[in-house]
DNA sequence: ATTTTTGCATCACAAAATACTATCAAAATG
DNA sequence: CATTTTGATAGTATTTTGTGATGCAAAAAT
């Protein structure tokens, strides 16, 4: 039994594909095919059922890959180990970033980290929370920025920022005059919300469930990008939040449209987050610090009260 | 880098020497030179300094040592995943026992055991509680048999039963008239001891520790066996005390002599340990179960009082 | 001080494992 | 029914792993 042997057949647990997954490994079929076939004979079973089209895992060969992913995650951090012995901060990084951090924090940090760590490759890549938790556990993530607590076993977190919460109130509106607002101003019918799927949408959800009941009736527009919700809610169909980093390059004439929290502000607590196999922490670290850096100067600690951002059944 | 690379390094690492690393890998010395240097190169760091004798793991070397034998560990439970499914009991099996339960317990299950799971080659080997201890870690040892709790992060215990201590009082002496007796009725220094390294008598010292101190005056003598402790308590050297199970086949004459504590009963907790990577879990939850069932007619449980078999420093 | 032993490295070569190209057979697709 | 997809197999090339013989330096023994 091979430490490759095992990686062809997580390639093929993956894929469900043999030929995909050989491509993956960069070998040709008929090589990953004996290597399978080789393994299986060692250990004497049947690791996947080739009789049901896409193939499927057997009860054994299920525990045989959950045990593979182990030793094969083992395994990398050996490599992983010796770089960060010699203090080698490079080679390629996978982070995700949930779409309403990516626009304001992304050019925040980026242009510093690749400057002082210029060996590494980082491979952004824009996804919403559910999407970064496969992709963490099943090793395309590296690590990713998302609003936290996720509460989830295989998923360490490392705060970043706390980042408040800003309501857009357009002048006609009778909240407008205030200087500044309570929860209980809101009224979630009238906020202008993102589209599913976007975690800042189940924090605003849950901040407000506290007051009100979320009435069906009227009307709902959910749409992805902040300025469509900035825009519709000039022409007077509701209002909506900003998260604090996003109202920073807002027009002067907009500007005089925020209202901030009362304090505790409701805010949104951000982090770093990667799987326990802690691989590459080095590059995790180097990102920790970049962000911490930059972002100090922009946000100003306040009393803030953490909304949390899963969606609650 | 593969596993045999890595068994190869700990296998130099554990015997520092190449060439009877080599013998115990069941190849020949170059070959195991070779590898090493294979991986040494692959990863581009020197795993063991040469230049010393005996050979010495460097900084980095250490740290690959410790991340290799989590890898191979979980290595070897791939092929433990396949027998637990298949159902198969047998292999070799190491077990190490401490002196003071072995001439007791191990012909109380022995015959069952073997008959019951005939394919497992036990191998027994009576060892003291700090041998154990290094040789579950180190893998030399599959499971063991010993007084707890051990209170080690690395091993994991499964209680077995609770063993009562039983004074052993010789005729003349004061304490000999009563039926029931006392912590508070033993004096530490006429108490005939096991020699350094038992747990029992670790054990004994915690227990009455907790009344007097111990006066380093007048005469002790430690021996490696309870039949020498009776034979000299006989001579009216001083009292002893005794495992439940020691008790049972003592001389009818002897038997007179005994004299159980009152409730709750000094007692030492026996258990079957092994260390948390879990390796063979089938064979040991067989021992586990063999063991209960001849125990239990043997103890009747009663209400005790553990005494921790750790030496108190 | 010389010899012997110990212990790892190196060389040349054998055996085994791994990978590739080409091809086949079965199942799924149209 | 022809076509495509997908995994298995055969034969061969390449790479890896292993061996025995040997070298060489340092330590141990005489």
């Amino acid at each position: 039994m091979t430490i490759t042997q095992l990686q062809y057949v997580l390639a093929v647990a993956e894929h469900k594909n043999f030929t995909l997954a050989a491509e993956k490994c960069f070998v040709t079929q008929p090589t990953l095919s004996m290597q399978i076939q080789k393994i299986e004979e060692e250990l004497n079973i049947l690791i996947f059922d080739r009789s049901k089209k896409p193939i499927q895992l057997t009860d054994i060969g299920q525990k045989i890959v959950n045990q593979a992913k182990n030793i094969v995650n083992e395994a990398d951090r050996i490599k992983d180990i010796v770089e960060q012995q010699k203090g080698f901060i490079g080679g390629e990084f996978r982070l995700g970033i949930i779409p309403t951090i990516m626009p304001t924090l992304l050019p925040m940090f980026l242009n510093n980290f690749i400057k002082k760590y210029p060996k590494v490759k980082l491979l952004i890549e824009e996804l919403n929370t559910d999407e970064i938790i496969v992709k963490l556990k099943n090793g395309h993530l590296n690590a990713a920025i998302a609003a936290t607590p996720l509460e989830d076993e295989k998923i360490k977190e490392i705060v970043l920022y706390f980042e408040p919460f800003v309501a857009y109130i357009p002048e006609h509106h009778s909240s407008f005059q205030k200087e500044e607002i309570e929860v209980s101003d809101l009224n979630i019918n009238e906020i202008l919300l993102l589209q599913d799927g976007h975690c800042f949408r189940d924090g605003i959800l849950n901040l407000c469930k506290n007051g009100t009941d979320i009435e069906q009736n009227n009307f709902q527009i959910q749409s992805g990008s902040f300025e469509t919700l900035i825009k519709l809610a000039d022409e007077g169909l509701g209002t909506t939040l900003l998260p604090y980093l996003h109202t920073m390059d807002l027009k002067d004439s907009d500007k005089l449209k925020l209202r901030n929290f009362k304090e505790p502000k409701p805010a949104r607590e951000v982090s770093l987050i990667y799987p326990k196999s802690e691989l590459k922490m080095q590059i995790i670290d180097a990102l920790r610090s970049t962000i911490a850096g930059v972002v100090k100067g922009a946000i100003v600690f306040q009393n803030v009260q953490i909304i949390s951002p899963l969606q609650k059944k």
